[in-house]
DNA sequence: GCACAATTTGAACGATCACTCAAGAATTAA
DNA sequence: TTAATTCTTGAGTGATCGTTCAAATTGTGC
């Protein structure tokens, strides 16, 4: 996974994954199929690994729109020199192999998983109180989302770690505001 | 251009190139001295023009902050389906290529002009008196630029008009409302 | 019309690509 | 211990990768 994560799917080759896998080219076709067939096996388990560790910090907050803050801000802890690539390996894959339908998909699907978890998170904020009841939550998250994407390609690019956790706190302080209660 | 944009650096292979350009190796060599090179070159003409393109709807504007919001509406009209590609070569490519320093450093140079350009724009709008004064313009660039990122990705997903539209539309009123004199 | 320079051609290069498969090693079951 | 089964090996597949270069073609100055 990291190994795709950092290359990307054209660039990694058979031979790098024979290397990590520690596995002969015969052995990687038994487990898994194809090398495609290996890359979206990993595009699985990233988008499963994001989803856990995003859910982690939504769920330890001390209220709802507290969560959704903490996630936003916690990208600011990557770094662009950080192994693996700070960018999100969707986002990456979706640009990279846009153009082969099966794996579009694949990554359409997860990004849409992942929406709908942060559709629910600003669900459980506005139940809370925390943000206008008029507000159409699917809408909201979509924005989110859009931030969220933004900000880790920011994350490539800025090698200043304080830029990068002030561009991450005005982002999350614009979320609180544009969405008060 | 358009090939290395809608296709990527990896994927694109020198046959492609030869049908496209109507060229042989032989020429294609002559005339560019490598793949690399010649992919540096489409990245520099995609720079050019999509900043001579934001140029013009800054300019156009009947003021600065319109013109910012005008721009960020526009990434509204790019559909999935587009070709070229709708996202921005430039994050394609930092993405895919961001390993090979040469590639890297071009990327990080033009995206880093049109954050200046961003500044700029934002500048002005300040000295029109649209922007409160104590802003930190370059600070509000790079927020901008991220929402410009996001916007890119979100149109390689989103496959309603109306929705991303809409998007579009949030993050202006956005900029506007969080950044007001 | 002719000598000379510049450009284009496309076959060929070694390297590497994703992938296969017959043969050998390891594991399991009895 | 042995027979059956599963997994691993790594040389080898044809295709394609980016790149080169000598020969053919085209363009230029006189």
């Amino acid at each position: 996974m990291v190994l795709f994560w950092t290359k990307g799917y054209h660039a990694t080759s058979l031979k790098d994954l024979e290397v990590t896998l520690q596995m002969k080219p015969g052995s990687i076709y038994a487990a898994f199929q194809s090398k495609e067939s290996l890359f979206r096996a990993t595009l699985d388990r990233y988008a499963a690994k994001m989803a856990s560790e995003m859910q982690a910090v939504l769920d330890t907050a001390q209220s709802p729109l507290t969560g959704l803050r903490n996630h936003l801000i916690s990208l600011a802890n990557l770094a662009p020199t950080d192994k693996p690539s700070t960018s999100c390996m969707l986002v990456k894959s979706l640009l990279e192999v846009g153009h082969v339908d099966a794996l579009r998909d694949a990554v359409q699907n997860h990004l849409n998983r992942i929406q709908i978890s942060l559709t629910h998170a600003v669900q459980m904020a506005q139940n809370a109180g925390e943000l206008s009841q008029s507000l159409d939550c699917d809408r909201v998250a979509r924005r989110l989302q859009t931030y969220i994407f933004g900000l880790k390609i920011q994350a490539q690019r800025e090698t200043d770690p304080r830029r990068m956790r002030q561009l991450c706190e005005d982002l999350a302080t614009e979320l609180s505001q544009s969405v008060a209660a």
